[in-house]
DNA sequence: TGTACATCAGTGAACGCGCGTTCACTGATGTAC
DNA sequence: TGTACATCAGTGAACGCGCGTTCACTGATGTAC
């Protein structure tokens, strides 16, 4: 991500942009319902929502893939703080599990475009676009390792392996969100309830293990 | 599926079809190799290459959503039956867990057009196309389900909310495999171990919960 | 057995559409002197 | 301060392409008598 790659953002003399990155990725994210995949998105459709020529959208990025890696890396950075802050806010009192749960579902439902994009987009599309989302559910699953080591130190717990419990928890996660996308709102009650008893078979699972 | 609503499979008079359903999965089915996912075929390619004219296309299907269907009905049904020989050999003798993923891991390596399929299409497509994949892992998971209801009272050992047991596993496993379907070979074992450690993990953990 | 007929799988041509991409351009902006 | 110049974001027109879908058709097959 070399700014200098990316003609628009060097500071060399000429015309100023009337539209940037940014605008392009607000214009994207303004076609992408909870019903629309990053790749179903046309290079002509996001111009004409930003308001621009077609040919002017290669001004800003090489081609779609491009904008849509930048996308899902947008994403991927705003869920993990809005989760991230859960996670700790409910360090002190209450379970992790759930609270965690509650606030993924929550946003699940808020219309936030951006978790939608990261569910959606799993295993479809491109390879350097399977390749950022990957990136992305990697840095949950450290965030949530790191949380997990923690807490054993805090709790003189001892986990097996918690490497692959964070990951799991994170793949699971992640997986049972996507399928949930499609469901009515009358069901995320269950939904919680679900998560929240197979995350934490996965942590009591992984004590287990420990013990033997 | 009702045979009745495709004329194709009428038993009406008229010129007999030189070219039927499964012909057209066929073709559907070589066109999808491992890094090709079911919604990116275009009917006139599926028609190209079943060598008939793009619109007699629609003598056997309604457009292709169906034919993605059923496709995915059909990689459903054999990964199945594939997966629960492998469950049942098993049985007596070995561990389960293991040898389990091992089938399922040996059939993402084979050029196993079928479990692709299932795989890639967890999130993307139309509502049918989803709908059709979610039936697929809920067969999974039911007969997943009662395997391990089985397994408890041969063991004498007792499951916490088996069902939630059998869908953690089913879809980490799917999630899991998605991701791994574009690592290279040499990540098998490391994948197999990965998969065994999370489903132990996910068993141990209903038993544990169980005991509380 | 022969003949007239109904069925309908498959066809060739054509349609309009949205797409990504290219080209040569224009004209606002900032720089050099 | 004024002027000549270089830069380059944005443009309008055009391209060829593959797509889904429609239409009226043809002719092989099976049926009725």
């Amino acid at each position: 991500m070399n700014p200098s790659t990316h003609p628009s953002l060097d500071h060399s003399p000429g015309r100023k942009p009337s539209i940037n990155r940014e605008d392009l990725i607000a214009a994207a994210l303004r076609l992408l319902g909870p019903h629309r995949s990053v790749s179903t998105l046309s290079l002509r459709e996001v111009a004409r929502e930003a308001d621009i020529a077609p040919n002017s959208f290669y001004r800003h990025f090489r081609d779609t893939d491009e904008l849509a890696v930048a996308l899902i890396e947008l994403a991927g950075q705003s869920l993990r703080q809005i989760i991230g802050n859960a996670r700790h806010r409910a360090d002190d009192g209450g379970s992790i599990v759930r609270s965690s749960i509650e606030v993924f579902v929550a946003q699940l439902r808020a219309d936030s475009t951006l978790l939608h994009i990261l569910l959606r987009e799993g295993t479809a599309g491109s390879d350097a676009f399977k390749a950022a989302v990957d990136k992305q559910l990697t840095y949950f699953e450290e965030e949530l390792h790191s949380d997990l080591i923690r807490l054993n130190q805090a709790q003189g717990s001892q986990l097996h392996d918690s490497r692959m419990a964070a990951r799991a928890v994170t793949r699971l996660v992640f997986a049972m969100g996507a399928t949930a996308i499609d469901a009515p709102v009358e069901r995320d009650g269950e939904l919680v309830e679900q998560l929240s008893t197979m995350v934490r078979m996965i942590l009591a699972g992984a004590r287990a293990l420990q013990r033997l």
